[in-house]
Order: structure tokens, then C-alpha cells, then sequence
DNA sequence: CGTGTTTGACCGGCGC
DNA sequence: GCGCCGGTCAAACACG
């Protein structure tokens, strides 16, 4: 991008005195030059947007093209290095078609893709965008790029840190039924090692409840979403039997309010993970269990947290859950635990689900942090301020990001590039940020703010990472993170490993003070 | 006194 | 119909 912003014309006097006029020329000068400024990046921005709309557009059309070779193809063919028969198992994807070619190990510029990865990228970008009009997982109704990018523009001047507005909100009644059905349905388990009673994911709750649950001596708590009155979330907090050491979240429903920044990462989160699950099962092949044939995983270390992501045909990764505490939804689950190996084969958690049968198809993603990182310190300190929290992560941030940039950009160019499952959850995230954010209205601030951070980017350059680190807190939500991945794809990977690491925030910014909880398991089951 | 938690009661779905 | 179980309600209670 360019950098020729209007530089504040010299102001000379032939005879160089200092007059109280000259004085507020001066002001005066020097405020247009800085207006003039602000105008040039506002027109850059709006040519950001731009892009990104046409690439949209282009996108959709590319996506609904290659569907439609898919639903041809699709009889005929299995997937080409594929010989599993497990069809029905696969997750959403056409899209996640199998990647024919082994991974590449040289770390090269996106813009030296072959434009063959890069369709392929798109097209699963492409879905995730779909996916969110699939499934009524996601607040926002409103599909048109056109009237995004109205309000986008919009919102330009609206105001508003943390509490995005509300119009995102707007929608008629019957979506909004539609959607308490479906949101009703999808539960997002979310497993992670955690101290305390809760995971703090931003949100504030409310204990209702709590239950000694069949098979589990550990109660399960049972809390609502407070920040709204009316807000559907629920959440269910379980210690997993097998390990006390991890607690087991169930995420159901999307908050229907404004969030709070601290609590749109998990939301995000969960939201995407959500419209994953809806996105495969809705559809009319069943989701999960792609049948790609390279068995490689992805892993990446994303401040400190690490990101490991298996191809589906590992069938301890991606497995059939029955939850006891969601027998009739379908559930994907997060795991945020150990090493992926003991996680796969130690617990019996994961041998237990993997056996199990469901009325729905549930997914495992694994987001494996290495033991005592920012998970733990994050989510296990129920008891400081956001504010302080904020500061913490903001600092770790600061501390992680310089050492691990390089790495993270190599790596995650690799990951993206090699495995399409990671390419689709990617897509999943971002299609729940475009579509309303973290599974609530809360993506228009955010859609400001991802474009501003965008912005920022562009302008500092390559490897800026005290900027980057900078644009993380700002990043979790909204399109500013789709526009930067859009523009990663023909970026620099620098670029895109910024971006990636605004994905990486649901797993490492989760500073609230919300959760109060304050369960001493000394709870006996008091069912009558 | 307001807010949040605890906990016994209640309700509905499901299997037998 | 009955019992089991998960989930929710709401009065009582605790706390700042």
C-alpha cells in the first residue's frame, strides 16, 4: 500500500517573525494537514473495502461455481487420495477438499501460491462465508457485502469501544425464532485445563443451578448469560472425571446483545466452531470425519498457545460425541488440554466419545496449549479485573510476539497452505466474525476496528510486530480480521500470520472478571 | 439493600 | 405408569 500521506505543507515567513496571526495559520495549517491525513486514510480504507467486496463477490461466485462441480462430480467420484468409505462422516466440506499434494516445506510468499492453492483457499474461505447464511447460528441476517460495507462505512463515525451498536441486532421475529431453535441445538464443549471453577471467557453469568450429572462425581453448574436480560445463552461447567484437572464448558445458544470485547474471542470461538457443526450437519451430506487422505497435523504455536489441528481422518481428533449432558444436540468440542497424543489415547474422555453414538454428528478440534501458558494463567484468574487481565494478555502479547512472529509465519503459511482442515476452520471463524461476530451482534465496532487495525498494518509494514501485537486486542472480532486474511492471500505472510494470530486470540484472550462462580465442589447432589 | 449463590423442588423427556 | 435423569425454578441465604 501506499504511504504518500499529505504531508503539512511548510510555512514560511520572508521576514520570520512570530506573529500571533502566524501562530494560528500555523494551528490552522498544521490541522488541515492532519485532516487532509485522516482523509487519505480514509480513502484508502474505503479502497480496502473496496477489495475486499470485490473479492468477496468474486469469492461467492468461485464458491458456488465449485459447488457446483462438487454436486456433479460427487457420485462419481470419491476424493482422489482418498480410500476411505466413510463418506457420511465427512465435515462440511466439499470444501475441504483433500490436498493432493504433500505439504511444502519452504516458507514462500503467498503471492508465489500457486493460484491453484490459492483457489482452493478461497474456496473454502468462500464456504465459511456461506456457511454462516446456512445456518441461523449467527445473528447477523445480513448478507449483502453491499449494505456490510454501507454499514461498515457507516459506522465509520460511530463511536462506541466495547459496546458495539445495536442495530446489528435488528432483525424480524422470525429469524430470530428460527435461530433460538437452531442455537438451541448447537453446543460448543469447550475442554481446557482450569483451576478454577470457571473458564473466564468475558461473559458475565449467572449460576442457576447445579446438578450432580450420572457418571461424573464433580457437580455440573448450570449458568445463563447475564449481560442481556434475555439473552439464550446458557453454559454447562463440568470437571471431567478422568482429570479434575480439566474442566468441560458447554457453550449453548448465541447471546443476542452486544459483547463486551473481553468476551468476543470465546464467542467467536464458539460461534464458529457452532457454525461449523451446523454448517456440516445442516447440509445435506453429514458432517465431520473428512475423508482428506494426508493424515498430517497441523501445529502451531500462536502466543504461546498451540494450535494443533488433525486431519479428520485421525478418528481420535474428529469423533462422534455423545455427550451425556447433550444427548440430542449435536456438540463440537474444543480441546484445549494436553498434547494431543495423551489427549487422544490417555483420556478416557476421548475414548469415550469416539465410541459413542449420536442422534447428531459432533467434531473435536484440538487446540492443544503447552501445560501452564495462557490458558491457564488467563482463564484460571477468576478473580482480577478485565481491566487487569487486559493488561496482562496485552503484555504477553508484547512478550510473545517478537520471539515467535518468524516462526508462527512460516508455520501457519505451512499449515495453511497443506491442510485443508485448517483452511476450513479458518473459514468457519471467519464467516462467524464476518456474520455477526462471535456469535453475537456485537461485529460492527468490531468491523470498524478490524479495518482500522487492518489499516495500521498495511501502513507499518512487514514484521512490525510491536504493531501487530498492538492490533491484537483490537482484532477479535469484526471483518477487519476476513479483510486481513483476504489481503494475506496475496500479501505478504507476514501479513497473514498477523492476521492468524488475531484468530489466535479466542484461545488466548479470555480476560474477564465475570466469572464469580465461586464453587467450593462441596456440592452434594441435591436432587430430590 | 442489591446482587449473586445455594439447593430442594419441580418439570419434561425417555426407556422400560 | 413409573422411575430415572437432565435441566430449570425460585426461596433462602450469603456477601459486600
Amino acid at each position: 500500500m501506499d504511504n504518500s500521506a499529505a504531508l503539512p505543507p511548510l510555512i514560511t515567513h520572508k521576514d520570520g517573525s512570530i506573529q500571533d496571526s502566524d501562530i494560528k495559520e500555523d494551528v490552522l495549517e498544521s490541522a488541515k494537514a492532519e485532516m487532509g491525513e485522516v482523509r487519505e486514510e480514509n480513502e484508502r480504507l474505503k479502497m480496502m473495502l473496496q477489495q475486499v467486496e470485490k473479492d468477496y463477490q468474486s469469492l461467492k461466485l468461485r464458491f458456488f461455481d465449485i459447488l457446483r462441480q462438487e454436486t456433479c462430480k460427487k457420485p462419481a467420484d470419491s476424493a482422489p487420495s482418498s480410500d476411505e468409505t466413510e463418506e457420511p462422516e465427512l465435515v462440511s466440506l466439499c470444501l475441504g477438499r483433500t490436498p493432493s499434494e504433500p505439504k511444502r516445506d519452504e516458507k514462500t510468499s503467498n503471492s508465489s501460491k500457486s493460484s491453484r492453492e490459492n483457489e482452493e483457499l478461497k474456496a473454502s474461505l468462500t464456504l465459511g462465508f456461506e456457511s454462516k447464511f446456512q445456518t441461523s447460528t449467527e445473528l447477523v441476517s445480513n448478507p449483502s457485502p453491499e449494505n456490510s460495507l454501507e454499514d461498515l462505512a457507516k459506522e465509520d463515525e460511530a463511536a462506541g469501544e466495547t459496546w458495539p451498536p445495536s442495530k446489528v441486532l435488528k432483525r424480524n421475529a422470525d429469524d430470530e425464532v428460527a435461530q433460538q431453535n437452531n442455537v438451541k441445538r448447537a453446543r460448543v464443549c469447550v475442554r481446557a485445563r482450569c483451576d478454577t471453577p470457571t473458564m473466564n471467557d468475558g461473559c458475565q453469568w449467572r449460576k442457576y443451578g447445579q446438578k450432580i450429572a450420572k457418571g461424573n462425581p464433580c457437580p455440573r453448574a448450570y449458568y445463563r448469560c447475564t449481560v442481556a436480560p434475555a439473552c439464550p445463552v446458557r453454559k454447562q461447567v463440568q470437571r471431567c472425571a478422568e482429570d479434575m484437572s480439566i474442566l468441560i464448558t458447554t457453550y449453548e445458544g448465541t447471546h443476542n446483545h452486544p459483547l463486551p470485547v473481553s468476551a468476543t474471542a470465546m464467542a467467536s470461538t464458539t460461534s464458529a466452531a457452532a457454525s461449523m457443526l451446523l454448517s456440516g450437519s445442516s447440509s445435506s451430506q453429514p458432517a465431520f470425519g473428512s475423508h482428506a487422505a494426508a493424515t498430517t497435523t497441523t501445529a502451531t504455536q500462536l502466543n504461546g498457545l498451540s494450535f494443533s489441528l488433525y486431519d479428520s481422518s485421525t478418528p481420535k481428533q474428529f469423533y462422534l460425541a455423545n455427550n451425556s449432558s447433550s444427548p440430542l444436540f449435536p456438540t463440537i468440542t474444543l480441546d484445549l488440554t494436553a498434547s494431543p497424543s495423551t489427549s487422544s489415547t490417555a483420556t478416557p474422555f476421548n475414548n469415550r466419545f469416539s465410541s459413542s453414538i449420536s442422534r447428531f454428528p459432533s467434531t473435536n478440534l484440538n487446540f492443544c496449549s503447552s501445560e501452564s501458558n495462557i490458558v491457564s494463567e488467563v482463564w484460571g484468574n477468576g478473580y482480577q479485573t478485565r481491566k487487569q487481565l487486559q493488561e496482562q494478555i496485552y503484555e504477553k502479547n508484547h512478550q510473545n510476539q517478537a520471539a515467535s512472529q518468524q516462526e508462527l509465519t512460516e508455520t501457519l503459511t505451512k499449515a495453511i497452505t497443506s491442510d485443508p482442515s485448517f483452511r476450513t476452520v479458518i473459514a468457519a471463524a471467519i464467516s462467524s466474525m464476518m456474520g455477526g461476530g462471535g456469535g453475537s451482534a456485537n461485529s460492527s465496532q468490531g468491523n470498524l476496528r478490524g479495518a482500522e487495525s487492518f489499516g495500521q498494518n498495511l501502513k507499518l509494514g512487514e514484521g512490525n510486530n510491536q504493531a501487530i501485537a498492538a492490533n491484537l486486542l483490537n482484532l477479535q472480532n469484526g471483518k477487519g480480521c476476513a479483510s486481513s486474511y483476504f489481503n494475506g492471500l496475496s500479501a505478504s505472510t507476514s501479513q497473514m500470520g498477523s492476521l492468524l494470530q488475531s484468530h489466535a486470540l479466542p484461545f488466548s484472550v479470555f480476560n474477564s472478571s465475570s466469572m464469580s462462580a465461586n464453587n467450593n465442589n462441596n456440592n452434594k447432589d441435591h436432587k430430590s
